[in-house]
DNA sequence: CGACGTGTTGATTCCTGTCAATACTCGTGG
DNA sequence: CCACGAGTATTGACAGGAATCAACACGTCG
């Protein structure tokens, strides 16, 4: 995992055909090199705070990270999980909009927003692949916000959940019948996910426990015996939602 | 207003310099020109279903219409607000995601989809633009999850009379101390933007002007006799949110 | 006038939040 | 080795805010 942040090659790359550069030729590929350098958080740290000054833009090389919003009195809301892959920051925006924070380990592939920027004009690859991926973003976005509006507490959870086995534990093949994973976030982020208060997310997760729609292995780690189950709890319809 | 929709002319077109169209020179409006057409819906009609096949993309030239998702128990929630020079349509995206209406008299600037797709490889300006645009909204939607999530029924209330302040009434210029407007929108549709029944809309519409915050005149003429008591009502940072 | 769509208000229920006590895990240091 | 503390998670008791169920008011249009 992540061998380019030691060899610092885009070819050797695990987000090399799925980031912000996937579309970019040999030529486009080698201008960004000359812009890009790794760094790395640790799990908890934050990577930026709302208000701070944006020098750079990044991709996601691997582990997780949220974007959060904070109202004053302390209610936080998750409005962004960031991915391997996904893009941090926005050309032309020169102060971050959200607080960024490392769950996991994370790895970044950074490029100084003014370079960046300057490439974005004359290769329209990046824009375009930008683009798309802003439009996808937008789409979970409002998938998002049916379940913060809508759902219940319960269902919530059941859609997290869903959400991991389909993204998180999602390299190995799949098998429909089970799967398992580990939860890249403490009941904590998940409430802040999910517009719930972490204990209210205890008690579902308790529950869906007993209802046997989910094993858990320490309080970390999910089995998910049955995923038409899981899914049937999600109050999505039953196909899945296939509108990718 | 609309002049547009009857003389077809780009020009005068009210939107010309905030739509998806806003960069394009002279020659790219004129391959826009040539397959653009325009449309007209009535308050209340459908412009589109989730579901159905998307023969084109289209800019809101006047009025306004809403983007709703339903689960299959019919809980609803709205995920788009579409105002004058906003965009519909998703170019590569054969099928609606969404259900889209008209709220009041909407005219839309429809383009067919293939020609447009077509137009947007050759023409850069409009993918740069629609980049922008898609970024803002991106940005509403998350400044969205957080009403959704973490406000309650009073902020989420006060919340949507700002943004109407902002956006709806907002072609006069900025008089701070007072101002009024209509609502384009019937309880159940803003019970439907705030993940609240119709009731609590009611309820909490009444209990804001109870308190002087807001005057009713009938159901539908709100006037704001002070604005920055509504801005407290919202639970935002008391700057209003600049960050655009 | 009566029907319909829209909006308001009341009574009651119940889901989730709040406050609080208690485990569990993991590292540190005596 | 075990005590200690910090961070994380679970569970209980209770309160409160919004949903639900229901009745009624208002305006428009036939």
């Amino acid at each position: 995992m992540a061998q380019a942040a030691q060899t610092g090659q885009c070819a050797d790359c695990p987000i090399r055909h799925r980031a912000v550069c996937s579309k970019c030729d040999a030529d486009e590929l080698r201008e960004l090199e000359a812009i890009k350098y790794y760094r790395t958080f640790e799990a908890g740290q934050a990577v930026i705070w709302a208000g701070d000054d944006m020098g750079f833009v990044a991709s996601v090389v691997s582990g997780v990270a949220t974007l959060t919003q904070t109202m004053e009195d302390g209610r936080r809301q998750m409005v962004g999980l960031l991915l391997p892959s996904d893009f941090i920051g926005r050309p032309g925006r020169t102060r971050a909009a959200y607080d960024v924070t490392a769950t996991t380990q994370v790895i970044l592939c950074c490029f100084r927003r003014k370079p960046f920027e300057a490439l974005m004009v004359d290769t329209p690859h990046i824009g375009q692949r930008l683009l798309e991926m802003t439009l996808d973003e937008l789409d979970v976005a409002r998938e998002w916000m049916l379940l913060l509006g809508r759902k219940t507490a319960r269902e919530k959870i059941a859609t997290l959940l869903a959400i991991f086995l389909r993204r998180g534990g999602g390299i190995p093949g799949p098998s429909l019948t089970s799967r398992e994973f580990d939860l890249p976030l403490t009941r904590e982020a998940m409430s802040d996910y999910l517009g719930l208060t972490l204990e209210t997310v205890s008690r579902q997760m308790s529950a869906l426990r007993k209802a046997g729609v989910i094993e858990l292995v320490g309080s970390r780690h999910v089995r998910i015996p049955d995923i038409a189950r899981l899914m049937e709890e999600t109050g999505d319809d039953s196909d899945g939602g296939m509108l990718v």
